[in-house]
DNA sequence: TTATTAAACGCAACAATGTTGCGTTATTTT
DNA sequence: AAAATAACGCAACATTGTTGCGTTTAATAA
């Protein structure tokens, strides 16, 4: 099996995106890291924190993609709660106490979940 | 007010989303069309359908993005619906009457909703 | 029907984002 | 310390989306 290494620039990176309040994007990585690392190595290292099942991405319907981590326990925990996406201050957050339900025809199988909102956040509203 | 014009490019454009089973991105819409009209005419186009609320925009998880039409009813309808994303055949559909229930705290202003799930549909489990 | 108006267009140029290949570096294991 | 290879930097490329501007054309008024 091929096995992860912890280098210096997965761990500036991940620490970046754990304590951040709202989800990163690559751009505001990349700003945030200065030359810390390549352009490149930043999209394979948060490809490899999204493999590992430790940030997750977010999709917003305007077009940005945006990283956060998981602050729940890593027992069973599932990333399908919402994402609110600002259209004025354009951050992004984990709503992780809203879940939606649903019910989907059984004759599918989903391996992944994405909810974002948009509209103002509390700040901006 | 400025008006909005019926073009050649907008009707062929919305008859090739309305008439399809699935989703389509751009770069799909400019291959059906050939050269019927600029790559810059399709996203503006797309832009002025999105905004008279005849389609509606589908962002996935994997970074593609996608236009789709309403099938139902123009009163009082709603884009809240789930989309699904093939992770084999790459397609994404709307499930219409898949309708997420969830309680968003109340400090929030919701303008627009994404749903979309990604895993294997019906024809690739 | 013809003239007017501005929405929509084509084209070119640009910006942002993401991907791939390859030789080199550095982390982990032996 | 040596070996194996994951991760890296760099360059080059691909895709996607945006902007400006002069031209065309659809809608409206005359
Ligand atoms: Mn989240
Ligand atoms: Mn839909
Ligand atoms: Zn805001
Ligand atoms: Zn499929």
């Amino acid at each position: 099996m091929k096995t992860t290494r912890n280098t210096i620039a997965k761990a500036a990176i991940l620490e970046l995106i754990t304590h951040s309040e709202v989800a990163l994007s690559h751009a505001e990585i990349q700003k945030l890291t200065g030359d810390l690392c390549d352009r490149v190595t930043i999209y394979r290292v948060l490809d490899r924190l999204v493999n590992e099942d430790v940030i997750h991405k977010i999709a917003t319907t305007d077009g940005t993609v945006k990283y956060a981590s998981c602050s729940h326990s890593h027992e069973n925990h599932s990333h399908n709660h919402v994402h609110f996406s600002c259209e004025k201050c354009k951050s992004v957050t984990c709503l992780e106490n809203v879940v939606p339900m649903f019910k989907l025809p059984d004759n599918y199988l989903i391996k992944g979940v994405n909810f974002t909102l948009t509209g103002l956040c509390p700040n901006c509203i």
